[in-house]
DNA sequence: TTGAGGTAACTTACCCTAGGGTCATTTACC
DNA sequence: GGTAAATGACCCTAGGGTAAGTTACCTCAA
């Protein structure tokens, strides 16, 4: 009779578990942002205690740096290789970079919460990393905008700036509708966007 | 010879001082959300101590409760009224509820950050109100959206929620751009909203 | 006009808890 | 028996919250 011990291995090899870990990390620090989140919860939520959280990683700020390059890498990568495929017009790329986050973030959905968390402290290494990620990500943003100004015979700096600006906060938004609607999947939200953007705009 | 003396009545009267912190309060717990933002600090920018805050306030939640209603109040009775004026094509609605949080905001620009922070505790006093705003201002996103989609002959319930939750998120970025850009006035800002609808979208 | 007392404005110095962080120890497996 | 996985019980600080006292101003009687 194998009773749940309440000290001693559980025999979940280190690997696992921090991958766990950091699941657990990315949706707690999403939901609630890095001054609201609470390591005791995370670690509760893995169904484990917090001296292992920091044992693995050793402070609340090597656990969000974890969730952080994870998501930011996967993001950043994902989004390069998107906006690299040319030949489209500049209208199209919204819709293809959407589709792209949709299907890299679908079982991960509070991982891009964490790219534009206003509640990490202004200095240390953590506010330099996500300064650097969305450095990277307005940068996409402001190509995109630049183009689509171009391809209009427009070309105002702080009108493309605030367009950028726009944008992600789009994105922003439209995975937060996302996270309260657990039954859509990526294709229906690519699908839905497509849509309303035709509807719309004519895009 | 009065000198600046460290304790004692600085003969500013409550009603001003009030005004004061709810003003410095709401900008910090604009910057840094509720969960990130220290009492202390806020006392600090009105160069006076915690304990006034508290003298005044009664607690943390109460002094955010104070800008709370300030922010919402504002904002809830200026986008009403602008949604009132009817006759308009609804692609013109949303420059004109633009325009109206511009004016109303432009010298408290944090303030509508109150009315999206994440980062209050989801029960309570606090997350009652700000749910009760948040469902309010919801509420015209969605009415907006539904006229737009409707004169278009489409009516699709999801595709409606979606663009009125994009459509406060487009706010919110352009407050947050706005914020960046101490120089820009609320009619500039609404001058170049207007150009950049009227170029993208052809609204 | 003066000064005594009452009140409003304000601070210093403290308490208390939540939550980040650590240590010594226990269990399971090879 | 050595090592990896894991915990109970603890420490420490930041920050919310409070008690008690200090200063300035206003008022009104003598």
């Amino acid at each position: 009779m194998t009773e749940a011990r309440a000290v001693g291995t559980k025999g979940v090899p280190r690997e696992e578990r921090e991958t766990q870990i950091v699941r657990a990390g990315t949706e707690e620090f999403g939901r609630n942002g890095y001054a609201g989140a609470s390591m005791v919860e995370i670690a509760r939520r893995v169904g484990v205690t917090k001296p292992l959280l920091y044992q693995y990683f050793g402070s609340k700020d090597g656990l969000y740096l974890a969730c952080l390059h994870r998501a930011g890498d996967r993001l950043t990568e994902g989004v390069a290789e998107t906006m690299a495929e040319e030949g489209e017009p500049p209208e199209r790329m919204p819709l293809a970079v959407l589709s792209a986050i949709f299907e890299t973030f679908d079982n991960d959905r509070y991982a891009w919460k964490l790219l534009r968390d206003p509640t990490v402290p202004s200095t240390g290494e953590i506010a330099g990393v996500a300064v650097d990620y969305r450095y990277r990500l307005d940068g996409f943003a402001l190509v995109g905008a630049a183009q689509l100004m171009r391809s209009r015979g427009l070309d105002d700096e702080r009108d493309i700036e605030a367009i950028a600006q726009v944008w992600t906060g789009v994105v922003d938004s439209l995975i937060s509708w996302w996270i309260d609607q657990p039954d859509q999947d990526a294709a229906a939200m690519t699908e839905r966007c497509s849509r309303i953007m035709r509807n719309l705009f004519g895009w």
